[in-house]
RNA sequence: UGGGGGAUCGUCUAACGGCAGGACAGCGGACUCUGACUCCGUCAAUCUAGGUUCAAAUCCUAGUUCCCCAGCCA
């Protein structure tokens, strides 16, 4: 963990030995996103660098929205993050009953009520921004009135929405947080880990400080928005004298990425808009979806201790995502080859029916990735972008006249060149030095261009998914209600691809760099007949036709 | 016209009142059996206006501007 605002605050308190914890608190709702990992590192990154202890808690206070199955999916989305988390799962929902009698407290404390007013009428006596709120007509009840009120309440005896219990706080306040917030509301719905035992629910504010308090969370850290409800944090902490040292609240910056949305309500959307094929798609930013995409769960890592921690509103470039998954890829992703629109070569005088085997390495890098052997034949197939008929100033590929090298198999010279009737080049001719098996000039000539290659009757057809952003919009949020329109039409181009044969056999999630072209993750809509792979993300790619 | 926060290269992010540094992106080059990787170089910023000070991104004053808050969501 770097050093950020909030370390420093915390450095500021070890002078007085405060020990620290912290608890990262999903609602499991829905499945984790980017956004989510920028907070999973922070807390479980401040717990680490303190040699304190992070939990894993599930806001499970919402009957009506709260599944196992997410909390199933964010606990194993945490894991592959690389959060194992010793510690077992805490739920809000552990915490009813002393919530409960938490708000008893403070019903004899008469400090809460039991309010009667409809939510319209909640929302009218509230007021507005600026204009102060109105006391209700129950503000005043007795405290044994209250007291059996919300027993009733929590027996069952009311319908959802017929009363609420609220904090006593200030109508007046300036802070609409603290206009006699709800604690409790009615629901009737099971819920999904406690059942039916519970007819009222505690919300948020009165959740999160208790539960935290609860478990000596020293830090509770969480986003910006949440500013303006630490003052009701703290009132809850202090009216129920919870006692020192208690846990402090920090808010920080939310992330925002370019061209995409991270927010969960947004995500939902286009997963049930059927603008992506689900949770997992490799377009989404959920951590589902990076993981199918092939990213690594390191690199999710390390781009969020590169995006850094401080409390303004920021927008990172996706570029540096993809620049922490090609670091990562570049070190632990064998390599491979594939040509995706291919050009047909026929090497004249490399007889027909002949093959031969010529090894290649997994990683130019790093011997103990070992190598592998390759087909050659009379028949190759080439990157189509790999051959000009005129090339431009500095063009090192494939032209007439031109030699270039194959791949850990030879150097070949193009020889001629067949067009279909449309002039359309549909097939180069070659001879390979016969001298450079393996790839090296026998007299050490120069050659600069290296193409990818498979070879054409061996290679193995497989489908190719690739991935634009979803959005042509840097910023789709900033249009409001029109946000879907800024999607990008085609952001999942599927084709087909020639893999080198050794490819068939990767499990699902392997990634390799395809050489020249970018990293490539096998998918588990493949079978071994037809592999899928998804390209996760290009390799750089300085090369630009000069003018 | 309420309250709470924020403003440093294009984008992130550093800098006790003491040389505005780093990363990503861009651009240029070297190297190269991946136009990858690596290496080198380069471009580029303190919201504005006053003030305090030998010295201000930092302190003071006044502005500007952006974000959040009126769920029985979190």
């Amino acid at each position: 963990m770097k050093d950020n605002f909030i370390t420093a605050i915390i450095d500021a308190q070890q002078a007085t030995s405060r020990s620290v914890q912290t608890r990262f608190p999903p609602e499991p709702n829905g499945y984790l996103h980017i956004g989510h990992a920028k907070s999973i590192c922070l807390n479980f990154g401040i717990a680490a660098r303190y040699a304190g202890q992070c939990l894993l808690r599930f806001d499970d206070t919402n009957p009506e929205t709260a599944r196992a199955k997410y909390a199933q999916a964010i606990a194993e989305d945490l894991r592959w993050l690389g959060f194992a988390s010793a510690a077992p799962s805490r739920y809000a929902s552990d915490y009813f009953a002393h919530l409960h009698a938490s708000a008893v407290q403070l019903i004899e404390a008469g400090l809460a009520y039991v309010d009667t007013l409809s939510g319209a009428q909640l929302r009218e006596y509230r007021g507005s921004l600026t204009t102060p709120g109105k006391e209700s007509p129950d503000r005043n009840r007795s405290v044994a009135e209250n007291l059996e009120l919300f027993r009733r309440m929590s027996a069952g005896e009311f319908a959802p929405g017929a009363c609420v219990l609220r904090a006593k706080i200030d109508m007046n306040s300036p802070n609409l947080h603290l206009r006699d917030p709800v604690l409790y509301r009615i629901r009737t719905q099971p819920h999904y880990r406690v059942g039916t035992r519970w007819k009222v629910f505690p919300l948020y504010d009165f959740t999160q400080c208790l539960s935290d308090a609860v478990e000596g969370v020293t830090h509770s850290l969480c986003t910006l928005e949440f500013e303006d409800n630490r003052p009701l944090y703290e009132w809850f902490l202090e009216k129920l004298q919870i006692p020192d040292p208690r846990p402090q609240q920090i808010e920080f910056a939310r992330l925002k990425l370019n061209g995409t949305v991270v927010s969960k309500r947004l995500l939902t959307q286009l997963v049930d808009g059927g603008h992506v094929r689900g949770w997992d798609d490799p377009r989404m930013p959920t951590l589902r979806g990076l993981r199918r995409r092939g990213c690594p769960a390191e690199a999710i890592r390390e781009f969020c201790a590169k995006i850094g921690l401080t409390k303004k509103d920021t927008t990172i470039d996706i570029q540096l995502l993809e620049n922490c998954m090609r670091e990562e890829l570049d070190r632990t992703a064998p390599r491979a080859m594939a040509v995706l629109e291919p050009l047909r070569v026929v090497i004249e005088n490399y007889p027909d029916g002949q093959e031969d085997s010529l090894p290649a390495a997994n990683h130019p890098a790093d011997a103990g990735f070992g190598e592998r052997q390759l087909p050659f034949s009379r028949e190759v197939y080439i990157e189509r972008t790999d051959f000009m008929e005129q090339p431009p100033a500095r063009y090192r590929r494939l032209a007439p006249g031109r030699e270039v090298r194959l791949r850990y198999a030879y150097l070949l010279q193009c020889t001629g060149v067949e067009h279909d009737v449309h002039g359309r080049v549909v097939l180069v001719r070659g001879r390979i030095d016969p001298d450079s098996r393996g790839g090296r000039a026998p007299d050490g000539r120069k050659v600069r261009g290296t193409l990818h290659w498979v070879s054409a009757q061996h290679a193995l057809e497989a489908e190719v998914r690739l991935y634009q952003p979803l959005f042509t919009d840097s910023d789709p949020t900033a249009l409001g209600e029109q946000w879907l329109q800024a999607l990008t039409p085609d952001s999942l181009q599927s084709g087909r691809a020639w893999l080198e044969p050794g490819l068939t056999a990767a499990p699902p999630g392997q990634v390799y760099q395809f050489e020249r072209l970018g990293y490539f993750c096998a998918d588990p809509d493949g079978s071994p007949q037809r592999p899928v792979y998804n390209r996760t993300v290009t390799l750089r790619d300085s090369w630009r036709p000069p003018g």
